[in-house]
DNA sequence: TTGGCCATTATTGTCGACAATATTGGCAAT
DNA sequence: ATTGCCAATATTGTCGACAATAATGGCCAA
C-alpha cells in the first residue's frame, strides 16, 4: 500500500505516524481538540515529541493550530474538498507531464503490466481496484515524475488529506470502470511519451472524480 | 513588501522567521550545518525552540535533516531550480485560473491600477519593477485564488526557497519590459473572466521566467 | 605505515518542571 | 436579569538537564 517507505526511526517519528493514522482514520475525530498532555499520557511520550509530531501534522494540513490556545484536527466540508482537488489536479497533472518525458521504459512497462492485472479484478466487478489500485497507480506516476517537490508536496500533503476525506466521508463507491478506462487512457499517453496529452487526461481525470465525489457529498446531505 | 501579513506571535515564532531570513539572504550559507545549540546562543533562546523553528524550515523545503545526525541548509543547484519553477508553473497557472474566476471586480481594477502605476516606473527603465513589482502582482493573483491550500502553498513554500535563489545566485536582471507585457496580458485574461487564457498565459510567463534564469546560471558557470 | 577497533566527545532526542497566556466561572453593579 | 470585571484554573510556551545516538581521534596490531 505504502509505496513511500518512510520508516519511523525516532520515537516522535511513530507517533506522528500513529497519529496521523488515527486522524485520518477517524480515531480522533475531524474538528476535535488535540490537548497535548491528554496525547501525551495516551501515546506514553512527553509532551515534547507530541508537540513535535502535531508540528509536523499542521504543515500537513490535517490540523490547525492557534498560538497559546491549541491544535484542533481540521473540520471536513465540500468547499475545503473542492479546493483540494483543484491543488490535486494542477500538480498531478503536471506529475503525468514530467513522467511522460521522465519513466523509464521499464517502469512504463510496469505500469502497463499493474494495469492489465487489475483488469480481470475490474472485469469481475470487485471494489478493490478502487482502493489499493487506484493509490498505487497514482502514486507509480507521481513517482515518475522524478520531481523531488512535486513528490513530497503530493505524497507527504495531499495525499493524506484526500485519504481522510476518502474514509471519513466513506466514499468508494462506483466510477471503477470508468476511471480504469481513464488510466488505461493515461498510460497510452505516457507510452508515447506525449507529456501534453498525458497532463490533458489526468487532469480530466481528477476533475471527473471530484465531480463525482461532490455529487455523492450532497445526495448524503439530504 | 509581505503582503501576506504573518506576524510573529511567539518566540519561537521570531526565531523562525529571523532564521528563515538569514536563509534567504545568505546570512547563513547554503549547504552549511545548522547546530541547535550554536543558533540557541545565537539568538538567545532555548534549543526547544530552536528545533521547532528548524523543523518548520524543513516543510517549507529551506533545509533538510537526518535523524541524530542534524539539520543543513538546502544547498542549491539549477536541477532544484527547475524541478521547483514546474511546481510553480503548475501551481500559479491554477492560481491564476481560479484568480479568474473568483478575484472581485474591485480587486481586478486595482490590479489594472497597479500595473498602470509601474508603467512609467518601467518606461524610465528603473529596476524597481523587477524587485517588489513583479511579487505584488504574482501575490495578489495568488491571494485572488481564494484557494487557502493553493495560497499557503505557494507564499509559506515555493516563494521564499524562489527568493533564495533570486538572492544568492545575484537574479535581478532584465526581462522586465518583456515581463510587464505578460503580466498586462494576464490581467487582460482576469478582466475578460477567461479563466483558460489566465492559465495559459501564467504558465508560460513563468515557463520563459525559468529558461531566462537558466540561461543566466550557465552564463555564470562559465 | 596503514587499517581497524575502541574510548572519548559532541550533538541530537527526550523528559519533567516552570512561566506565560487564554479560558472559565463567579461576583458585583447597574 | 444582564453585563462587565476579576480571580481561579487549565493549557500552551519555554527552559535546562539527562539519555541516546553518531562523529572523532587515538591506540594497537598486522
Amino acid at each position: 500500500m505504502n509505496l513511500v517507505t518512510e520508516q519511523p526511526v525516532t520515537s516522535s517519528d511513530k507517533t506522528f505516524f500513529q497519529l496521523r493514522k488515527d486522524i485520518v482514520e477517524g480515531e480522533v475525530s475531524a474538528g476535535s481538540k488535540l490537548s497535548e498532555t491528554e496525547l501525551a499520557t495516551r501515546y506514553a511520550v512527553s509532551r515534547a515529541v507530541v508537540r513535535e509530531a502535531i508540528n509536523r501534522l499542521e504543515t500537513c494540513h490535517l490540523v490547525e493550530r492557534k498560538a497559546n490556545v491549541g491544535a484542533r484536527v481540521v473540520a471536513l466540508n465540500p468547499e475545503k474538498l473542492v479546493s483540494l482537488y483543484q491543488v490535486r489536479e494542477s500538480l498531478e497533472g503536471m506529475a503525468a507531464r514530467l513522467a511522460a518525458v521522465n519513466m523509464s521504459d521499464a517502469e512504463i512497462a510496469a505500469l502497463n503490466n499493474l494495469l492489465d492485472s487489475y483488469l480481470q479484478t475490474v472485469q469481475s466487478g470487485e471494489t478493490y481496484y478502487q482502493e489499493a489500485g487506484d493509490v498505487d497507480f497514482h502514486y507509480r506516476i507521481i513517482l515518475g515524475s522524478k520531481n523531488d517537490h512535486l513528490i513530497a508536496m503530493l505524497t507527504e500533503g495531499i495525499y493524506h488529506l484526500i485519504r481522510m476525506y476518502r474514509v471519513q466521508l466513506g466514499m468508494a463507491g462506483p466510477r471503477v470502470t470508468t476511471a480504469f478506462d481513464e488510466h488505461k487512457s493515461i498510460v497510452q499517453a505516457i507510452s508515447n511519451r506525449d507529456a501534453e496529452l498525458a497532463e490533458i487526461l489526468m487532469r480530466r481525470h481528477i476533475l471527473y472524480t471530484k465531480n463525482s465525489l461532490e455529487k455523492k457529498l450532497l445526495q448524503q446531505a439530504r
